[in-house]
DNA sequence: TTGTAGGCGTTATCAT
DNA sequence: ATGATAACGCCTACAA
C-alpha cells in the first residue's frame, strides 16, 4: 500500500525538517548536497509518491518534456500507417527517457504557425517534422525560433544546415531498377508518391537514371504519382496494362499500393512474378508482417511475397527521437545527421519478363 | 507584420492600463467586463499576439487542455493501422475545440499506473481507453480517480458506469454469418481477433449465435483467434483449406487478415468470391480507400472489393472525441454511450457454395 | 465594473 | 551543505 494523495514538494520538505531547495536539489542531483541527506530525501520522496508538479516545473524551467509532433493525418492520408509504426518507435524512446508526445493534427499550411506557437508558448522541447517537401518552409522557422528538431528525410540537395535521419531512396531505387533491368526488361514503370514530397523525387531520380545508364528512354506513360494508397495502385496498374505496350515490370514506391498492384493483375488473369515483375518499397509495417504475437508467426517462417528495398520505418522512428533527444541535450553541439542504405530482398514476384 | 516576442498578461494590462484582473476577465468571457473594455482587450492581445502562457494557466487552474491517449502499439500490432485512423479523427476535434493529445505508449500492464500518474499530475483534462479486455481494469481506476473519460469499445455486459461509444459487432457478425447460411453455406469459419478483446469476444458471440439458429454445430476447427495481421489471415486460410472438409465461406474480424485470406485462396489457386466466401469487418481504413486526393479517386468508383460489415473508425474517433469534451465541460451530467450498428455492403466476395 | 493581493508548485539566486 | 526569498505567469477570492 503507498500513499495515494498527491503531495508536493513544501509537505515533503516539512516532514523531513528541510528546505524546499535542499529537497529539490537533492532530487536533481544538484552535487553540493551531502550523500546522507540525498539517500534520506529520494527515499522519502519515493515512499510518500512524491512527483513534482509538471506545469509547475515548467513554468520555472521553461521546459515541458514534450515532444511536438505535427502531422496531416487526413490529406495524405498514406501516410496514416506509416505515422503508426514510426510514432511506435519513437513513443518507445521518449518513454525510455521521460519525455512525452504532444500530437498535433493539421494541415501542411497551418503547420508554420503551430510549430511556432508551440516553441513561443513553450509546450515543446523539441519537434519532428514530418514528410519534408523539395524546399519545405517549415524548417526556415524551425531554425528561427531555435527549437531542436529533427527532420525524417530531407527537404533539400545541401541540407548541412538542419538535422536530418534519411533513407537513400535515391539509391534504393535505382538498384531496384536496375535489377530488373538486369534480368532483362526493358519496359518498366514508376508507381510513385506525391512527387513534391522530396523522397519521392529522389526515388523518382535513382529510377531515372538507372535507365538512363542502361540507355533506356523514359516514357512518361509509364510514370505515375499519387498519395500511396492501395486502390492508386490498382488503378494505376489497369491503366498501365491497358498500354499499348504494357510494362513487363513495375517499381512500386510503397507495399500499400503494391497490394493494389497485385490484386489488378489478379483481375486480369495475371500474376505478379511470373507475368509482370513487382518490386515494392517495404517500409516493415507492421501490420504486414508476422510478429511473435501473431498466431503462426515464428512457426511459419514467411517467404517474403515482395521483392523490395526495404527499411523499417519504425526503427527510423526511434532513431529520430534518439538524435532529437541528444540534440535537446546539447542543443549547440554539431548538427549530425543520418542516412541509412535499404536492404535488397528477392521475394516471389520478380522474374526476367515473359517471351512473347 | 504582427509583433512576434512572447508578451505576457503583464505588459498587455500595462499596455492598455487596465489591471491584469480585468484583461484577463475580459479575454476569459466573463460577463461583469464591460463590452467596450472588452473590446479593447481583444483588439489589443491580438494585436500584440498575446496568448496566455499553458503551464501558468495549468499551474493556476488545474486544467492542462490536453487529452491522455495511452497506447500499446508494439504489442497489438494489429492497431496499428486502425489507431491512426482513430485519432485522426479524434484529432480533428481537439483541433477545433483547442485541446491536444497527450500521446503516451505503455504496455497494457503500465497502463493502469499511467493514467494514474497522468491524472494526478494533472497532465490531462480527460482520456480515452483504447481496446477494452472483458473486464478491463482500467475502467475502475479512472472511475475512481474520476477523471473523464471516454472507452472506444465496451469492457462489460452491463457497463452502465462509465462512458462508452461502441460497433454492435455481436449484431454485425450475426448479420454477416446469417447472410453466408442465407447463401446456402454451411462450413463458415470466423478468422477473429485476440479474444481477450471484448470486441472480438462479442464478434464470435454473434457468430455463434447465427450459427446456433441454423442449427449448426460448432466446430473448433473453424475458429482462429489472433492478432489481426495480414500474415495471420493467410495461414489461417492455409490451416483451413487443408483441412479434410474445408469451409466454403470465411467471415474475417478485418480487413488487413482479409488481405492475406485473398492472398491464401490464390495460392491455392482459389478465388475469393468464386470458390470461397468472404466477409470482412471493415473499419474503412484510410489507405484502402481511394480519396478524392488519391488521383483516380472519384473519376474511377470503386465496386467495393470485399463484402463487408462496415463501420468508419475515423468516424468513430470523431464521435468519442466530442462524447470526451461534452463529458469534460459537464462531468456531472448523466452518462451517455452510443451503440453503432455497423453497414452491411455487398461487393465481390460473396456467392452461394460451389457444388461439389 | 474594476482593482488588490494571494496562491498554484517549482526552480534559482544569493546569503549564510 | 543548507536556507530564505524571489521569480515563473496566470487565475480568483475579496475588496472597493
Amino acid at each position: 500500500m503507498t500513499a495515494r494523495k498527491a503531495i508536493n514538494l513544501k509537505m515533503l520538505s516539512e516532514t523531513l525538517g528541510l528546505s524546499q531547495t535542499t529537497v529539490s536539489r537533492a532530487l536533481n542531483g544538484f552535487p553540493e548536497v551531502a550523500e546522507k541527506t540525498r539517500a534520506r530525501v529520494v527515499e522519502a520522496a519515493e515512499r510518500l509518491n512524491y512527483r513534482p508538479s509538471p506545469s509547475a516545473a515548467s513554468l520555472a524551467t521553461g521546459k515541458s518534456r514534450m515532444i511536438g509532433h505535427v502531422v496531416s493525418l487526413s490529406e495524405h492520408i498514406m501516410i496514416n500507417p506509416h505515422f503508426a509504426d514510426f510514432i511506435a518507435g519513437a513513443g518507445e524512446i521518449y518513454g525510455e527517457n521521460g519525455y512525452d508526445i504532444l500530437l498535433r493534427l493539421a494541415s501542411l499550411e497551418e503547420q508554420e504557425r503551430i510549430y511556432r506557437d508551440l516553441v513561443d508558448d513553450q509546450r515543446v522541447d523539441g519537434v519532428v517534422v514530418h514528410g519534408p517537401l523539395t524546399g519545405d518552409s517549415r524548417i526556415g522557422i524551425l531554425n528561427a525560433l531555435g527549437v531542436p528538431f529533427v527532420v525524417h528525410g530531407r527537404s533539400d540537395e545541401e541540407g548541412a544546415d538542419y538535422c536530418w535521419m534519411d533513407v537513400n531512396n535515391r539509391r534504393a531505387f535505382h538498384r531496384a531498377t536496375k535489377f530488373l533491368l538486369d534480368l532483362g526488361h526493358q519496359r518498366i514503370a514508376l508507381i510513385n508518391g506525391l512527387e513534391t514530397m522530396n523522397f519521392a523525387d529522389r526515388r523518382r531520380q535513382g529510377y531515372e537514371s538507372a535507365l538512363e545508364e542502361a540507355g533506356i528512354a523514359l516514357d512518361a506513360r509509364l510514370l505515375h504519382s499519387s498519395d500511396m494508397v492501395e486502390p492508386y495502385g490498382y488503378h494505376a496498374t489497369r491503366t498501365l496494362m491497358d498500354l499499348p505496350e504494357p510494362p513487363t515490370a513495375i517499381v512500386v514506391a510503397s507495399v500499400l499500393p503494391a497490394m493494389g498492384v497485385t490484386r489488378a493483375l489478379a483481375d486480369l488473369g495475371l500474376r505478379a512474378g511470373a507475368d509482370v515483375s513487382v518490386i515494392a518499397f517495404d517500409d516493415c509495417l507492421s501490420f504486414l508482417q508476422s510478429g511473435s504475437k501473431s498466431g503462426f508467426g515464428g512457426r511459419v517462417p514467411d517467404i517474403p511475397y515482395f521483392t523490395a528495398v526495404r527499411s523499417s520505418i519504425r526503427e527510423a522512428g526511434k532513431r529520430v527521437a534518439q538524435m532529437l533527444l541528444e540534440r535537446i541535450d546539447k542543443p549547440h553541439g554539431p548538427l549530425q545527421s543520418e542516412l541509412w542504405e535499404a536492404d535488397f530482398v528477392i521475394g516471389q514476384t520478380t522474374a526476367p519478363p515473359r517471351q512473347r
